[in-house]
RNA sequence: CGGGGUAUAGUUCAGCUUGGUAGAACGCUUGGUUUGGGACCAAGAGGCCGCGGGUUCAAAUCCUGCUGCCCCGACCA
């Protein structure tokens, strides 16, 4: 591709509303447009790179048995409505009217057209174990964007999903992509980390994150350096150390004036914050019978510790958590700032499993002004729920190991779910087995995120001039560049006859003929970040040379006219090996 | 949905406090010079100052409503 001919812009200077590298740079190396918050134009270099993602997501999909197809973006919102998802999700869902006033829905992902097919398709074992995946446009039209292609409201995906007739076979394709996941983030020269997740508005069983770790990225994970534990913060479990045991005080009421957080109070007593029982109200829906209700919940963690919404939201199975108004505090007989389970009458308590075996502890009086201390659970109070509902937090014991952990930050590019039976339930997908009994298809779902994979590449692998593509991802191989062909015809001629040969050589070549001045046409080859850069001019002329140098390296070297060719395909091959030599087996972390 | 910021040329921004003919740099066009790390000279083109109301003789500037975009939080495979 010549330069001069592709639409493309490279930009000095970032949109100012660009703040992360990935944003920044594929912006300005004109990969991508903007079109409206989270919606982006793919432009030619970036859909050059976005093809060599999507080949290796076919590649190590078609390489586990994968079939692909592609299921339509708009659905009736019919199938929706069967799994409920019509009436669970909120205004992430794209929801509009067709002509004739039926409610459609945009694909936010596709387990209900998969379902849709399955109980119209599927009718025997026979027919099973199958497993299909499409590259997909989606929409979620997420409350906020940001980070350019990390978080966006339109978007690609790989979607998998497997078919099984037994739980088995589902394990079977589970760990197929489990591995298959690991081989395509290392095709693509991206470290992950697999991480245990919540399964969130997928339902189902076992989830895995993938993670690539960036201090960017907005996933809270926990690892252990010791075991290898790692979880999602939202779902880690920890060892929790109970206090040594202490006979149980008489219950106190105490002054403690404008001690309104476990922070004040702490130092107004002069006492640790762990000795002190923290208060969290929370208004829980949660669905009954044909209708769901809205319950008020008081939760209580030590005052060392922070309660975890997803686990809340897992014990008291859900649909939706949200933070209590003041008035919905006092109006159960609460006063914010001093709030107590003693003596509460007609709310959900739920205590965390470490307040038990937590002696004397420090708890509001229910009073202005005042709280109590030496409260026991038990004693003094009791719970509807005991139940595991704290964060885990940096330097915390593994569960595993007890060795303390460490909290980082993450991107997920990809995750993978047992889903089991939660859509063949819903909507009908049954088959007969060999004895003739009629059984649920057992399904799981996989999915990459294209545009995020290529902006975390971009974020793993740049400099201050601009990315540094993979070869395995890089929109070309070569980037040609030809300097001084103005004043000199015959740098012309033997640039656009080399260009034309490394094409007839099956190389992927970006040329810059552009009547353009060295400094731009270099900066332009560093901002797009091209693996390998061949330069001709009137000083490698002389000695009938092209100048070779690699993004990735600062050394230059002259390489005869005669020879560039190996040259090029030698160097390919070994930025190529490289990162092959990264794909190894992953052992499969349950 | 809460909090904060912002909107002026293709891009990055100044101008707004104190109302009075729309500015810079880069980019773009034409001509000439230049050619190994974002060149130089000359001449040009390019604006509903986000949108709607209002105040005023006069509004980019003051008031007001709305919208877009960005950040933090909530939320989220």
């Amino acid at each position: 591709m010549r330069l001069s001919q592709l639409f493309n812009l490279t930009l000095r200077e970032a949109p100012a509303e660009a703040e992360v590298t990935s944003h920044q740079f594929l912006v300005r190396a004109g990969f991508i447009r903007q079109l409206a918050a989270g919606i982006f134009t793919i432009m030619p270099l970036g859909r050059r790179t976005l093809d060599k993602i999507e080949n290796i997501l076919r590649e190590e999909m078609n390489a586990i048995g994968g079939q692909e197809m592609t299921m339509p973006v708009v659905h009736p919102a019919d199938i929706w409505k069967e799994t409920q998802r019509w009436y669970q999700i909120g205004s992430e869902m794209g929801r509009f009217k067709d002509k004739n006033n039926r409610d459609m829905v945009l694909a936010m992902t596709h387990e209900e057209v998969v379902a849709d097919l399955v109980r119209k398709d599927i009718r025997s074992y026979r027919q099973l174990p199958r497993l299909i995946y499409h590259i997909q446009t989606k929409w979620r039209d997420d409350p906020r964007p940001r980070a350019g292609l990390i978080r966006v409201r339109e978007f690609t995906m790989k979607d998998s999903y497997s078919l099984d007739a037994d739980w088995e076979g589902l394990d079977r394709q589970y760990r197929n992509h489990y591995q298959a996941y690991f081989n395509i983030f290392h095709r693509c020269d991206l470290p992950v980390i697999a991480v245990k997740s919540d399964v969130g508005m997928m339902g189902g069983r076992m989830a895995h994150e993938y993670m690539y770790l960036t201090p960017i990225g907005e996933d809270t994970l926990i690892l252990c350096a010791n075991c290898g534990y790692s979880a999602n913060r939202q779902i880690a479990l920890s060892k929790k150390t109970p206090p040594p045991p202490e006979a149980p005080l008489p219950i106190e009421k105490v002054s403690t004036p404008n001690a309104k957080t476990i922070e004040a109070l702490a130092d107004f007593l002069k006492i640790p914050k762990s000795k002190t029982a923290k208060a969290v109200f929370m208004v829980a829906t949660i669905p009954a019978e044909n209708e769901e209700k809205e319950v008020f919940v008081f939760a209580v963690v030590r005052g060392d510790m922070e309660l975890n919404e997803t686990k809340l939201v897992n014990t008291l199975k859900a649909k939706e958590l949200r933070p209590a108004t003041e008035e919905e505090i006092i109006a159960v007989g609460a006063v914010p700032g001093y709030a107590s389970p003693v003596g509460l009458k007609d709310t959900l308590v739920v205590v965390d499993d470490l307040i038990p075996q937590s002696p004397n502890l420090v708890a509001g009086a229910n009073q202005e002004g005042y709280h109590l201390i030496n409260t026991n659970y038990g004693r003094d109070y009791q719970a509807n729920i005991i139940a595991d509902i704290t964060a885990v937090q940096d330097g915390d014991a593994c569960i595993h190991c007890g060795h303390p952990v460490r909290t980082v930050r993450g991107v997920e590019v990809g995750n993978i779910f047992k889903l089991g039976t939660r859509y063949s339930d819903a909507m009908g997908c049954t088959f007969l087995d060999k004895d003739g009994v009629e059984k649920p298809v057992i399904m799981g779902s996989y999915g990459i995120g294209s545009g995020r994979l290529m902006a975390c590449i971009v974020e793993e692998h740049h400099d201050d001039n601009g990315i540094i593509w993979p070869i395995t991802v890089a929109p070309y191989q070569v980037h040609l560049v030809s300097l001084g062909t103005q004043t000199n015809p015959q740098i012309q001629l033997a640039a656009d006859k080399l260009y034309d040969q490394l094409i007839e050589n099956g190389f992927e070549v970006l040329y810059d003929d552009r009547e353009e001045s060295p400094g731009v046409k270099f900066m332009d080859a560093d901002l797009i970040g091209i693996p390998i850069r061949i330069t001709i001019s009137e000083r490698s002329l002389q000695k009938d040379s092209v100048e070779f140098k690699r993004r990735d390296q600062l050394e230059k070297r002259f390489v005869n006219l005669t020879e560039i060719h190996e040259t090029i395909r030698t160097e390919i091959k070994i930025l190529t090996d490289q990162i092959l030599a990264k794909v190894v087996e992953v052992p499969f972390e349950g």
